[in-house]
RNA sequence: AGUCCUAUAGCUCAGUUGGUUAGAGCACUGCUCUGAUAAGGCAGGGGUCGGCAGUUCAAGUCUGCCUGGGACUACCA
C-alpha cells in the first residue's frame, strides 16, 4: 500500500528522512558507490564555528549542496572535507573582550600561552550549533574529518608553500604605509578600520600651501621675467605632514596654468600654477583676484621641476627630494589638481615616490610626535593623543608660520571623514612600517590569463571585478603582528644579514638540532607550532656563526584558507596521489564578499606555487537582506533565526524558496512568507497529486507490475505529458549542467503546477477513479507515477528531503527501481523519442482554446456544467486543424461543448484584421515602416482576400514601391457577426450559446450530480461506497431524470434515484430561486 | 573615490538577436470549477519599465550622464 497522510507536514518529512539517512548511511554510500576515478572535485570554504550560522550561511550552503548532490546522481564521486577556519583577528577581538583585555596586556597581565589556549577554546565554541544546521538543513559534507587550521599538520602544509614561494623569491620584507594608531602603538588591519563607526566626519586645518619654484632649464617655461615667484600651490588636510614634504605629484594629462595674483595675507605679488579646472575654486569674486592668465600646459611640462622645501627641517637621505613628478591617482576633484607628497604618510605618496626615486622624511615618531628635528615642532603631538586639556593644535601654528612666511597661499577649516581607531576612537595615521609581502605583482599577468579559464557564475564577477581587482594587484601583505595565527616560519639574524624560511617539522627539527650543538642550547621542536612556543626557537645561521630569532610576525589568515587544497591532506608530506587527484576543483560555491578573500587567495597560491587554477567553476552567491532588501544585522533586529526558519517551514522550504526565488548571486530578499507560498504552491501540489495517485492506486492495487505500456500506445495526453516531462528533464540537466539552479527550480516548479498537475491530472481524473482497472487505466497510472518518480530525481539537488520521501513512498510499493535512497538514483535521461513539439504545441492550443472559451462562458454568465452544442474555430490553414483536432476531444471534455466546427472559407461571415509585421519589414522599409503600417492596418477586406490569395501585395509609399510577401502581414481575426468569439493572439474561438430542452435537462443533471457528490464528501463517504438517492419532485428536476438518471446513478454510484414529494435530506440550492431536497444513504454493504 | 551588480504592478520576479497592445505568481475584488486540492479557471483594479539625453523607421532591451539600493576595494592631497 501507498503511504496515504493527513496533510503535508514538511518539518516531519525532514525528521523521518533525516533518520533514515542516518541509520542507513545514505551520505556515505552516496560516496563510496561511486567510482574514484570519477570524480567531481568540491572544496569547502571554511567557516569559522566562532560566531552563530546565520540564514545566510543556509543559502551559500545549499548552492554548494545542491551541486554535488546533481554531481553525486551523475555517477560521480563527490568528496567533500569539511573544514574549520580556526585563526584570524576575529577570534582575537572577542577573546580580549571576555576577557576585558586590549591587545597590550597580551604578554602582560596575560601570557601568551594563556591567550592562545583561550583562543583555542573560543574558536571552536559554536561548533555544536553549526553541526546543528549543516544535519538540519540538509548540507552533506564530511564532519568527521574535517580540516582544521590550527593544526599542526595544516601549520605545516602552510609552512611549506610558504617556503614554496620564499624559494621562487616572492617572499619579501619591505617597508610600507599602513594604518596605524599612535595611541593604541599598534598598527590596525583594514579589517579594524572597517569597523563600524571608524570613519568620522572631523573638521581640520586645511592649507593650500606654496612651493617656490626653482629657475633652471626645466622651469624656464614658467618665467615670463626674471624676478617672477613663481610658486605651485598643493591643498592639504594634514598640515602636520608638510615638513615630511618630498614631492609634488601631477597627473601627466591634466592641463595646468599659471595665474599672477596678490597673496592675500601677505599682499605680495606672485604666479600660482594650479589645474586649470579648479582655478574657480580659489580664483574669482570674494576670492583671490586674477591679474593674468597663461595659457594651459599639461603636467607632463611640469615633471621635473625643482622648488626649494617648504619647511626645511630635514633632508633624506634615500633618495631625490623637492621635484615635481607623475602620478595616476591625481584628480581634478579638489584642492588645486597638485597633491603635496609625503612618502612615509601616504600609500600613494610612498608608491609614486619609490616609482621616481625619490625619498622619504618621516619627521613623527611612532607615538605621533614631530621628532627632535622639527624644529619649533619638535615633540609636539601632531593630534590630541593624550586627551591633554592644554593641547594645542599643532596643525594651525604650521599655518600661522607659513603664512607668515609668504607660503601658505589659503587657510580654512575643512570638515572630511579621517579614519579613527576603534579602540582608541584617536586619529590614525598612515605611517612606514615593516612588512612581509608576497609579491603577487610578478605574478599578475598570469593570473589574470589563468583566470579566463574559470567559468564565473555570473560572469560579471569574474570578467568584471575580479580581473580589474587582478590587474590593479597590489602586492600581498601577509604580516600580523597578532598571536592567534600561522606564525611565519622565517629566521633572521639580529642584524638581517642571513634569514632562513623553513618549509617542515623535520627541517626545523633539524636545524634545531644544529642550532643546539652550535649555539650550545638544550631545545626541542615544540609540540604545538604556534606562539609563543616557536618564538622561543633560536637556530644558527651558518654563514655568519650568529643566533637567528623567528621574525615575530604571523600569517594573514586568508593565506591559511587559501592553502586548503594543499592543507586538508597535509600535502607534500602525506596524501600526495589524494591531493593530486584532487586538485584543482570542479566546483566552489561562496559569497560574492569572498571575490578578493578566498576566491583571491585560492587562486593566487595556486598560480604562484603550481600554476595551476584552483578551480574551474565558482558560484559566488549575494546576500541575504531583510524583506525591505536592507542588510541583515543584528543591531536592527532583523535577522532569520535559521533554526527556526527550518523547524517551522522545513528545510526543502526554505531551500527551494531560496534557490527558485532569485538567482543566487542576486541577492534575496529574504521573506518568511515567500517560503509559506512555496509550501503551499509547489510542495502542496506536489503532495497533492501524491495524495490522489495513493487514493486511487490504493483501491485498485496498482503496483506497476504490470508490463510498461510504451509510450506510443498510450492516449494523446499521456503522450503529451511524457514529452514535456522529458524535455523538462532536458532543460533541468542542462540548467544544472551550467550552474543556474533558478531557472532549474522554477522549471520544475512552472512543470508540476501548470502541466501535471492543473492539467493532465485534472484532466485525468475520471480515468484514475472510473470502471474497472482497464488497460487504459494502467496506462494513467503508469504515467503519473513515471512522472512523479522523475520529478523526485530532478528536484533532489535542491529539495533532497521532500524528493527522498516521494521516491520512497513510490518505490517502497512498486519496488521498480533497486536504489536505496533517491540520492543513489542516476539522474534521469530523456527519451528523446518521446519529446514530440507538435504534440506539445496543440496542447498548448487546447489550453488555450479552452480559456477562450470559458472566457466567453463567463461573459455571457453560462456555468460550465450547462453543455453547449457547438463551438466555432476559424482556421488559417489546414496544419492548425490537424493540431485542433486531435485535441478536440479533450476540449470539448474540458470546456463542455457538444461539437467543433472549422471555418475555413471565412470570406463573409468572419471579418479580418491586418497588421504589419514589424520584423520583417522594419529592416527593409526603413523610414518608410511608420507610413506603410498605418496604409496597412486601413486595408480592407477585399485587399486582405486579395493578399491572401495572390501571396504578395505591392505598396507605393511615395516614389518608392515595395513588393510584400505574405509572411510581411499579420492576418488575424474579428468579430464573428451573431456569435460570441474570443481572441487571444493568433487564436480565435466563437461560442453558440443558444440552448435546447436537452441542453437544459443534462445540464441541470450535472448540477445534480455536483450536488450529491459534495453531500458524499460532507458525509464523509468512501469513494467507493455505493448510495441511494431520493430527490424532492420538481419540474426542472423531473425533466433531467427523465433523461439522464443512468447518468447520475453512474456518476455518483447509485443504486437507485427516485423523486418524492418530501425527503428528509438537504435542501440545496441548484440553481438561483430553486431549491430542493435531496437526500443521499450509503448502501449498508451485505457480506 | 574607484570597480562591479541592481532598479519592470502593492510584493517577488520573467521579458529572446531592439519589433506591434510589457507578462507571471502572490495579495485584493467579483464570479466559477472540483469525488485530489490550504489548489485551479475566468474577469477586474494596479505600470511615465528609476530619471534625462542620444542612436534608430522602431528602445523595457543599445550608448552616455544622473539618482536610489547593494557589494567589494581604497581612503587620497
Amino acid at each position: 500500500m501507498y503511504k496515504e497522510f493527513k496533510g503535508l507536514n514538511l518539518p516531519e518529512i525532514d525528521k523521518e528522512i533525516l533518520q533514515f539517512w542516518k541509520s542507513e548511511n545514505i551520505f556515505e554510500k552516496s560516496i563510496d558507490t561511486k567510482d574514484a576515478s570519477n570524480p567531481y572535485v568540491f572544496y569547502e570554504g571554511p567557516p569559522s564555528a566562532n560566531g552563530m550560522p546565520g540564514i545566510h550561511h543556509v543559502m551559500a550552503r545549499t548552492v554548494k549542496d545542491l551541486f554535488c548532490r546533481f554531481h553525486t546522481m551523475l555517477g560521480q564521486r563527490v568528496e567533500r572535507k569539511g573544514g574549520w577556519d580556526t585563526h584570524g583577528l576575529p577570534i582575537e577581538l572577542s577573546v580580549e573582550k571576555e576577557l576585558s583585555i586590549t591587545k597590550e596586556d597580551i604578554g602582560k597581565s596575560i601570557s601568551v600561552d594563556e591567550y592562545n589556549h583561550k583562543c583555542r577554546e573560543t574558536v571552536m565554541r559554536y561548533k555544536k550549533e553549526w553541526d546543528n544546521i549543516t544535519e538540519q538543513m540538509g548540507y552533506w559534507v564530511d564532519l568527521d574529518n574535517p580540516y582544521i587550521t590550527f593544526e599542526n599538520n595544516y601549520i605545516e602544509s602552510v609552512w611549506h608553500l610558504l617556503q614554496l614561494l620564499y624559494n621562487k623569491g616572492l617572499l619579501y620584507k619591505g617597508y610600507t604605509i599602513q594604518p596605524y594608531s599612535p595611541a593604541a602603538g599598534t598598527g590596525l588591519s583594514t579589517h579594524e578600520l572597517n569597523q563600524p563607526g571608524c570613519y568620522r566626519e572631523v573638521t581640520d586645518t586645511s592649507v593650500v600651501a606654496m612651493f617656490k619654484v626653482i629657475k633652471d632649464e626645466r622651469a624656464q617655461f614658467l618665467f615670463d621675467d626674471e624676478d617672477e615667484d613663481v610658486r605651485i600651490i598643493a591643498w592639504t588636510t594634514t598640515p602636520w605632514t608638510l615638513p615630511s614634504n618630498t614631492a609634488l605629484t601631477v597627473g601627466s594629462k591634466i592641463e595646468y596654468v599659471k595665474i599672477k595674483t596678490i597673496n592675500p595675507y601677505t599682499k605680495q605679488a606672485f604666479s600660482a600654477v594650479l589645474a586649470n579646472e579648479l582655478v574657480n575654486s580659489w580664483f574669482g569674486e570674494k576670492k583671490a583676484e586674477i591679474l593674468s592668465k597663461s595659457d594651459v600646459f599639461s603636467g607632463e611640462k611640469l615633471k621635473g621641476i625643482s622648488y626649494e622645501q617648504l619647511l626645511p627641517f630635514a633632508q633624506p637621505e634615500d633618495g631625490d627630494a623637492f621635484k615635481v613628478i607623475t602620478g595616476d591617482f591625481v584628480t581634478t576633484q579638489d584642492g588645486t589638481g597638485i597633491v603635496h607628497t609625503a612618502p612615509s604618510f601616504g600609500a600613494d605618496d610612498m608608491r609614486v615616490a619609490r616609482a621616481n626615486g625619490i625619498g622619504s622624511l618621516t619627521l613623527v615618531d611612532k607615538q605621533g610626535r614631530f621628532t627632535a628635528e622639527a624644529g619649533e615642532f619638535a615633540r609636539r603631538y601632531v593630534k590630541d593623543y593624550k586627551d591633554d586639556p592644554n593641547y594645542v593644535n599643532v596643525d594651525i601654528d604650521i599655518a600661522v608660520k607659513l603664512k607668515q612666511e609668504n607660503k601658505a597661499f589659503n587657510v580654512q577649516k575643512f570638515v572630511h571623514n579621517y579614519p579613527h581607531c576603534w579602540r582608541t576612537d584617536k586619529p590614525v595615521l598612515y605611517y612606514p612600517l615593516d612588512s612581509w609581502f608576497i609579491k603577487t605583482t610578478a605574478m599578475k599577468d598570469r593570473m589574470v590569463e589563468l583566470n579566463k579559464t574559470i567559468n564565473w557564475k555570473p560572469a560579471s564577477t569574474g570578467q568584471g571585478r575580479f580581473t580589474n581587482w587582478l590587474e590593479n594587484l597590489q602586492d600581498w601583505n601577509l604580516s600580523r603582528s597578532r598571536f592567534w595565527g600561522i606564525p611565519l616560519p622565517v629566521w633572521r639574524t639580529k642584524e638581517a644579514d642571513d634569514e632562513l624560511c623553513i618549509g617542515s617539522v623535520e627541517e626545523l627539527k633539524k636545524k634545531t638540532e644544529q642550532a643546539n650543538k652550535a649555539l650550545n642550547l638544550q631545545q626541542s621542536v615544540p609540540t604545538d607550532l604556534h606562539r609563543p612556543y616557536i618564538d622561543e626557537v633560536v637556530l644558527y645561521s651558518e654563514k655568519t656563526g650568529k643566533p637567528m630569532y623567528r621574525e615575530l610576525d604571523l600569517i594573514d589568515v586568508w593565506f591559511d584558507s587559501g592553502s586548503m587544497p594543499y592543507a586538508q591532506w597535509h600535502y607534500p608530506f602525506e596524501n600526495v596521489e589524494k591531493f593530486k587527484a584532487n586538485f584543482p576543483a570542479d566546483f566552489i560555491a561562496e559569497g560574492v564578499d569572498q571575490t578578493r578573500g578566498w576566491f583571491f587567495t585560492l587562486h593566487a597560491i595556486a598560480t604562484m606555487a603550481f600554476d595551476s587554477i584552483a578551480f574551474k567553476n565558482v558560484v559566488s552567491n549575494g546576500l541575504v537582506q531583510d524583506k525591505f532588501g536592507r542588510k541583515m544585522s543584528k543591531r536592527l533586529g532583523n535577522t532569520v533565526e535559521p533554526f527556526e526558519t527550518i523547524a517551522k517551514y522545513g528545510a526543502d522550504a526554505t531551500r527551494w524558496y531560496m534557490i527558485s526565488n532569485a538567482q543566487p548571486w542576486d541577492n534575496l530578499k529574504f521573506d518568511i512568507e515567500g517560503i509559506d507560498e512555496v509550501r503551499r504552491k509547489f510542495f502542496g501540489t506536489m503532495y497533492n497529486t501524491y495524495s490522489f495517485f495513493a487514493l486511487y492506486a490504493n483501491i485498485d492495487g496498482f503496483k506497476y507490475s504490470e508490463a510498461r505500456v510504451p509510450v506510443s500506445k498510450r492516449p494523446e495526453i499521456d503522450r503529451w505529458i511524457i514529452s514535456k516531462l522529458n524535455s523538462l528533464i532536458v532543460e533541468v540537466f542542462d540548467f544544472y549542467a551550467d550552474y543556474e539552479p533558478t531557472n532549474a527550480a522554477r522549471a520544475i516548479q512552472d512543470f508540476v503546477d501548470s502541466h501535471l498537475s492543473n492539467w493532465y491530472v485534472r484532466l485525468c481524473r475520471r480515468r484514475f477513479w472510473k470502471g474497472e482497472y482497464t488497460e487504459d487505466k494502467i496506462t494513467a497510472y503508469q504515467t503519473l507515477y513515471e512522472c512523479m518518480n522523475t520529478i523526485a530525481k530532478l528536484m533532489a539537488p535542491v529539495a533532497p528531503f521532500f524528493a527522498d520521501w516521494l521516491y520512497l513512498n513510490l518505490n517502497t510499493v512498486t519496488e521498480s527501481e533497486n536504489y536505496e535512497s533517491v540520492h543513489l538514483a542516476t539522474f534521469p535521461e530523456e527519451e528523446s523519442s518521446a519529446i514530440d513539439p507538435t504534440l506539445e504545441e496543440r496542447m498548448d492550443y487546447a489550453q488555450r482554446i479552452s480559456s477562450l472559451i470559458l472566457s466567453i462562458r463567463k461573459k455571457e454568465k453560462i456555468r460550465v456544467r450547462q453543455p453547449l452544442l457547438k463551438a466555432l474555430l476559424p482556421v488559417l490553414d489546414d496544419r492548425f486543424q490537424k493540431q485542433v483536432e486531435a485535441v478536440q476531444d479533450l476540449i470539448m471534455a474540458e470546456v463542455n461543448v457538444k461539437s467543433f466546427e472549422f471555418v475555413t472559407n471565412t470570406a463573409g461571415v468572419i471579418s479580418k484584421t491586418i497588421k504589419a509585421n514589424f520584423k520583417t519589414l522594419g529592416k527593409r522599409l526603413g523610414k518608410d515602416m511608420k507610413a506603410a503600417a498605418d496604409m496597412i492596418s486601413q486595408f480592407d477586406q477585399e485587399t486582405i482576400r486579395q493578399i491572401e490569395q495572390q501571396k504578395y501585395y505591392v505598396l507605393n509609399i511615395g516614389d518608392t514601391s515595395y513588393t510584400l510577401e505574405q509572411e510581411d502581414f499579420e492576418i488575424g481575426f474579428n468579430d464573428i457577426p451573431g456569435w460570441q468569439v474570443a481572441s487571444d493572439r493568433d487564436l480565435t474561438v466563437a461560442l453558440d450559446i443558444t440552448l435546447n430542452d436537452d441542453l437544459i435537462a443534462e445540464g441541470t443533471a450535472r448540477d445534480l450530480i455536483n450536488r450529491i457528490q459534495n453531500i458524499r464528501k460532507t458525509s464523509d463517504l468512501n469513494v467507493t461506497d455505493r448510495i441511494i438517492i431520493k430527490l424532492e419532485s420538481n419540474d426542472a428536476v423531473n425533466v433531467a431524470i427523465d433523461k439522464f438518471a443512468d447518468y447520475i446513478c453512474s456518476e455518483t454510484l447509485a443504486d437507485s434515484l427516485t423523486t418524492e414529494k418530501e425527503v428528509n435530506g438537504e435542501r440545496l440550492e441548484l440553481f438561483e430561486d430553486v431549491i430542493i431536497g435531496i437526500e443521499v444513504l450509503p448502501v449498508l454493504s451485505v457480506k
